[in-house]
RNA sequence: GGGCUGGUAGCUCAGAUUGGAAGAGCACCCGCUUGGCGUGCGGGGGGUCACGGGUUCAAAUCCCGUCCAGUCCA
């Protein structure tokens, strides 16, 4: 963004109550303030903190009063109180998890398409952010992973307008005078922010050298890479609840604040004494030093407090370490009981990350407790707060559990690696380094730890990191375009044709009349669009209905139907017979056995999910689906392998209510009343655009936002059978399954399977598996049999072979007529004589071999036998050789014998 | 979503660069040692070198694919 327009931030609250205008003389940002001889910005650290060493407002207030001192004084000023959402935003398919207060209402609320719950409107909202997870626990509780973000919130447009700037900058003043804190002292810096697709100029309210409030004033939307001013303008205020509770507390760090109980009882667990407050205050100050490059903090912090590195190693550091444990459990319980599965990919690695952070922070902190027991802490504190913390406390911690087990396994393994390799070589290269922490996953810290324990001299290089990325930056990018979603073919040439009206919801019925709109053929296919279709377009996984249309003079197969994002549904056809004409009226014929297939697959799909929440927990999401004719796939995340008897007990259960035969309701409904009604989980299928969203609800069973076709009462499906279970990547897992007709089929062929192979090993299929345990144990037996039957034969061979010397060793010389590996002969032969030579019976192959342990070797053979036209090698003990034509046995003879 | 490792005896792993007769430790079985247990010594059983292709006279080893597992990054 090019340089704000300063009369953004000219407001009259501000002129009126004596604010001017300044640029920091250290950061170079204008910012506003009351004392006209101010120089900086008052921000840390351009200035010291001096919000600390005693109560700075008039009232001290732990989190929860915070939170509640905060809604009160704007619901006192017209907002009404809205309730927090999940930590992890399931009603967006841009963002992972909720960062901030608007996250709530962006895109559809932003975008003025649907109404805000309220206007103007307050909520405490717990967010998590990742950005700042190194300098936690440095910067004395400044930053966190999870904090909650105060936000008032008004949405203005035209004919509805609640407020703007002057008043948004009036309430953020007055929220800090009501705490006691006089104007002089705050101090306004103007920014611009942006987020979400969204920006607009903003202030961030100083205080004591805290950011305590940002105020945006949200104006642009992003559209083609570029900000354009928007109708809506949105008040989007964050205060930090923390950070007023820690001011309004006065204590040292932020830790203290937020956690006033746990942090004593943690470091109890840690057998840490905590240090005097005036110690902690002095890190305070000087952890502004934390705000820069996190790898020259420590000593620029020590040097500060006048330290020596080692002291504030021994005094500092514990107490940062705990302070970043003390944050990052508090994430866990809220990821893990929003339902995030820790996982090695995706989504789910931002959790095994944090995990993995706070064990490592346990480690350093010397706490022989396991992470569990620190968690279940957090959600007890926290949950009366937030409820669903306790309701899925069994599975958080289970997880923890899963987690803390997995890390200790893999740490042991890779360390084991680490031994072995100073065990063997004495040490380790930079490459070994690499590897632990690239595939091994051990962290840098304890490899040098292992090094030192070791007494092996190894320095981590300074560029550790820099270099790792490289290699991955350097890695082949993966083929672009697979994610790429698929496009309408030629979708320029429809652009600007109206909606087509799709009948395929409206009703059940194959044939349809119609008028062709348009008729295009391109190099690559020929494409129609209708007034109206019951052709089902591709969409949701369900794949696009197939079918004929007519037309007077010529009809076309349909081959695959397409929908525009402006409505128009396309049909790819192959036509015979004369092209219609643009008006002319047609008739429609869907493949109705196919279709009668998907829509049992769809709703199908819908029952398969529900009833693996019931069995598996409602922690279970679709993580993606696919439906086809003969097989559906519905992938599943969760935490732990599922056992034959769930996947059993799934099928049983999805089969049960397609015999309840539950009448299939197809529901439209204001998408803020459909997450009110069924929660946030109709988003399984993916975040669907719009207004109103349409609701595919099967009784109390399952409701599901979904724009696709489904049966009319779940009977119709007939048979669901899961055909396989996989794990495609960690936590989660494939269903494959078949309905209907293609699930009949399915136990027909597996029954037919069963039987042949019971006819193969001639039993029936009660005894199969016996017969087949009784024919595997046979063929063992066999091969024994073969070899030692192979052995005394090559010992028969050598016996009666004719004896002769080579290089002054008894040797024999084998011509077989068996079809045995010359090779295999030869080396049975050597128990018998020295050497051995073996001619194969096509005289095409010849081994020699020596008695290992003996002094003979057969190495003088390879340059003759070369010589003569074979190819092979071998070892000293070893040789074989092959030609093209059978081998003279005068010419063996010559070159064994020479 | 992308990258990097790994899969060899019941377990932990070596062997893989440089293709040439499948190994070690632990566990198991037998014998000796001992009053007995442990120990010590000696011997033994146990292998589809994950699976499928390819290259080669020859593949655990090299190449391609599949499956399974781990890990790092976004």
């Amino acid at each position: 963004m090019d340089a704000i327009d300063p009369s953004e931030f000219e407001l009259k609250t501000l002129k009126e109550r004596g604010f001017v205008r300044k640029k920091c003389k250290v950061c170079g940002t204008y910012f506003w303030t009351k004392d006209p001889k101010r120089e900086t910005c008052g921000e840390a650290p351009c200035d010291p903190y001096t919000f600390m060493g005693g109560k700075k407002f008039n009232r001290s207030m732990n989190v929860r009063e915070t939170r509640q001192y905060f809604l009160k004084f704007f619901a006192d000023r017209g907002h009404t109180v809205i309730a927090p959402r999940p930590v992890v935003a399931r009603w967006r398919d841009d963002l992972y998890l909720t960062s901030a207060s608007i996250v709530l209402f962006q895109p559809y609320v932003t975008t003025g398409l649907i109404p805000p719950p309220a206007n103007p409107l307050v909520v405490s909202q717990p967010c998590i952010r990742f950005v700042d997870v190194d300098r936690v626990g440095l910067t004395a509780g400044r930053h966190l992973t999870i904090f909650e973000m105060g936000g008032a919130h008004a949405f203005n447009r035209q004919g509805d307008w609640k407020y703007w700037k002057d008043e948004t900058v009036a309430y953020g003043l007055d929220f800090l005078e009501s705490l006691g804190v006089s104007e002089d002292e705050i101090t306004l810096k103007e920014d611009f922010w942006e987020g979400g697709g969204n920006a607009g100029p903003a202030f961030e309210v100083i205080y004591g050298g805290l950011e305590l409030e940002t105020l945006v004033f949200m104006k642009f939307v992003e559209s083609n890479g570029k900000y354009v001013e928007m109708p809506m303008k949105i008040v989007d205020t964050g205060y930090g609840i923390e950070r007023f509770s820690w001011v309004s507390q006065g204590t040292p760090t932020a830790f203290e604040a937020i956690f006033p109980n746990l942090i004593r009882v943690f470091a109890d667990k840690a057998g840490l004494t905590l240090p005097p407050s005036e110690t902690l205050t002095r890190m305070t100050q000087a952890s502004i030093y934390g705000l820069g490059d996190p790898s020259v903090a420590d000593s620029l912090m020590a040097k500060a407090m006048g330290l020596s590195s080692e002291e504030y190693a021994r005094q500092i550091k514990p107490y940062q370490y705990l302070g970043g444990l003390l944050d990052h459990t508090k994430t866990i319980a809220f990821l893990l009981s929003d339902g995030v599965i820790p996982s090695n990919a995706g989504e789910g690695y931002l959790a095994r990350l944090i995990l993995r952070r706070a064990l490592r922070l346990k480690m350093l902190l010397s706490m022989e407790v396991p992470l569990e027991e620190l968690v279940a802490l957090q959600i007890k504190e926290w949950s009366p707060d937030f409820p669903n913390l306790v309701k899925e406390q069994d599975r958080v911690l289970e997880l923890v559990s899963m987690e803390e087990q997995k890390y200790d396994d893999a740490l042991k393994k890779g360390l084991g690696v680490l031994e072995r390799k100073i065990a063997s070589i004495g040490t380790v290269n930079e490459d070994t380094l690499m590897k632990l922490y690239d595939s091994y996953g051990v962290p840098i810290e304890l490899i040098t730890k292992a090094l030192s324990e070791k007494g092996v001299q190894v320095s981590v290089p300074a560029d550790f990191y820099s270099r790792l990325a490289a290699i991955h930056a350097s890695a082949p990018k993966g083929r672009l375009g697979e994610k790429t979603k698929r496009t309408v073919p030629h979708e320029d040439a429809f652009a600007g044709m109206a909606e087509t009206r799709p009948l395929y919801y409206e009703r059940d019925d194959p044939e349809f009349s119609c008028r062709v709109e348009r008729y295009e053929r391109f190099p690559d296919g020929e494409f129609i669009v209708l007034d109206q279709t019951a052709f089902y377009p591709e969409g949701g996984g369900q794949p696009s209905d197939t079918g004929e249309l007519v037309w007077d003079g010529g009809k076309a197969r349909v081959i695959r139907v397409y929908k525009t994002s402006s409505g128009t549904i396309v049909h790819e056809v192959t036509v015979s017979g004369i092209p219609p004409a643009p008006g002319a009226s047609a008739k429609g014929l869907v493949d109705w056995e196919r279709r009668k297939q998907l829509m049992r697959g769809h709703t199908g799909t819908h029952l398969l999910l529900a009833a693996a929440r019931r069995v598996l927990g409602d922690h279970v999401w679709q993580m993606g689906a696919q439906k086809g004719e003969e097989i559906n796939r519905l992938d599943l995340l969760h935490y732990k392998p599922i056992s034959r008897e769930q996947i059993n007990e799934i099928e049983r259960l999805a089969n049960g209510w397609i015999m309840d035969n539950i009448v299939v309701e197809k529901l439209e409904l204001e998408r803020d009343i459909a997450e009110t009604a069924y929660g946030y989980q109709i988003y399984q299928g993916g975040v669907v655009p719009g207004k109103r969203l349409r609701i595919v609800r099967i009784d109390d069973v399952d409701a599901e936002a979904c724009g696709g076709t489904h049966v009319k009462r779940t009977g119709d499906i007939g048979l669901l059978k899961v055909r396989s279970v996989n794990r495609i990547q960690e936590s989660v897992f494939r269903f494959e399954f078949s309905v209907g007709f293609a699930a009949l089929k399915y136990v027909q062929d597996n029954e037919e399977a069963l039987s042949r192979a019971a006819q193969m090993v001639e039993g029936n299929t009660e005894s199969l598996f016996e017969k087949l345990g009784k024919l595997t144990e046979e063929l063992h037996n066999d091969r024994e049999q073969i070899k030692s039957l192979k052995s005394s034969l090559a010992r028969e061979y050598a016996s009666g072979a004719e004896e002769i010397s080579v290089r002054g060793f008894k040797a024999k010389l084998i011509r077989l007529k068996d079809d045995l590996e010359p090779r295999d002969v030869a080396v049975e032969a050597t128990s018998a004589s020295e050497v051995a030579i073996v001619l194969s019976s096509d005289r095409r192959k010849v081994a020699l071999a020596a008695r290992l342990g003996g002094p003979a070797s057969v190495d003088f053979a390879l340059g003759p036998l070369r010589k003569a036209g074979g190819r092979g090698g071998g070892s000293a003990k070893l040789l074989e050789f092959v030609f093209e034509k059978p081998v003279d046995d005068e010419l063996l003879r010559s070159i064994v014998e020479s």
